[in-house]
DNA sequence: TTCTTCTTGTAGCGAGTGCTACATTTCCGA
DNA sequence: TCGGAAATGTAGCACTCGCTACAAGAAGAA
């Protein structure tokens, strides 16, 4: 359905580290159009609106993200929960996932605001980790699912934390995570 | 250090209004002036720059914020962790605190931009927040800080994923975090 | 009263926003 | 080689942005 030329595609990569670097929600069709080499003009020609760009921005972002974590982190089933969160924080605390960060909770905070187009991808995304998620929990778990949504509802609020400067707060959710609370 | 006349605080009060429902990164001086009847000339005038706004601004709904959540839950220890998060949980789920988590996640995502007052700011509100949660947490915690910061963790992740629609991978942490995980 | 200081309205500047009209070039099939 | 379609450049529109210059009223002290 989406087809998109390589030239497109060169267009969408050059935007993309744009906005990995800059932000989503505050980006311009000037400045987005300088960063891939052309005109504010071509980007309405080629995806209609604004609104177009930012969607094949998001999808093409989701696209490498999903890309980049499987690269990081092969589906094969960690020994524990703790363990499974713990690599999956240290791959989004890392450099190169900061702008996915970044990103990632410009999403959230528009979705919170109401915009329905950010609210559905972001929906989306968190249906793709959870299962993502689920597929490298220890085997023997009773309700994959369940404990997969909320490892990642920790490894949200971990995200929030680093945001802020508070990742002491997030580093003790995790180590509670790990163990059972009870030390 | 912060004199503020009446007029001041009546300002204040309508422009936060504002802001709960449209969102603080999204507010411009001409909208959020005549939300408070007056010029976007005088909020220059009085605050020296639109920054000087959105700091009054933050300061005001951080201190309604807090008094709104000791309002809806005051200082007492609760039986257990588990209980305190859903209360706190609940909380923030209600219609009226539906604006404060929106600009939360603005404040949020915004740090996470570079944006060092919002930085700073958020950090603050989270240290606000430990003691409160420490404050509430069950007699003989060993390290309330550390449980603090841990359900804190949790609670901004349940605020994300209800963001997006997920409020039932919220769900799952809660119950998660209410055992202690194995059922 | 007169003078000074505080407060406010009017108007506008320069920059940036998304988007469009129009003309031109480029390219590919007939 | 020609003709139509796709691609691109130039210029600009109507608007919003944060902020400011200037002047006029309001209020209080002498």
């Amino acid at each position: 359905m989406n087809e998109i030329s390589a030239k497109q595609e060169k267009v969408l990569a050059a935007m993309a580290a744009h906005v990995l670097e800059h932000g989503l929600t505050t980006a311009s069709l000037r400045p987005l159009a300088k960063a891939a080499g052309t005109s504010d003009r071509m980007l309405i020609y080629h995806f209609g609106d604004k609104d177009g760009v930012i969607g094949a921005l998001l999808e093409y972002l989701a696209a490498g993200f999903v890309s980049g974590l499987d690269m990081a982190i092969p589906e094969e089933r960690f020994a524990t929960k703790g363990a499974l969160l713990a690599a999956v924080v240290t791959v989004m605390r890392s450099p190169i996932a900061a702008g996915y960060a970044r990103v990632w909770l410009d999403i959230v905070a528009a979705s919170a605001r109401g915009e329905i187009a950010y609210a559905q991808t972001g929906g989306a995304i968190i249906d793709g980790f959870v299962a993502w998620v689920a597929a490298r929990l220890p085997e023997g778990e009773q309700n994959p699912d369940r404990a997969a949504r909320a490892l990642l509802t920790v490894l949200e609020g971990t995200m929030v934390m680093d945001a802020v400067g508070h990742g002491d707060a997030a580093d003790a959710a995790i180590a509670w995570f790990s163990g059972d609370g009870s030390q």
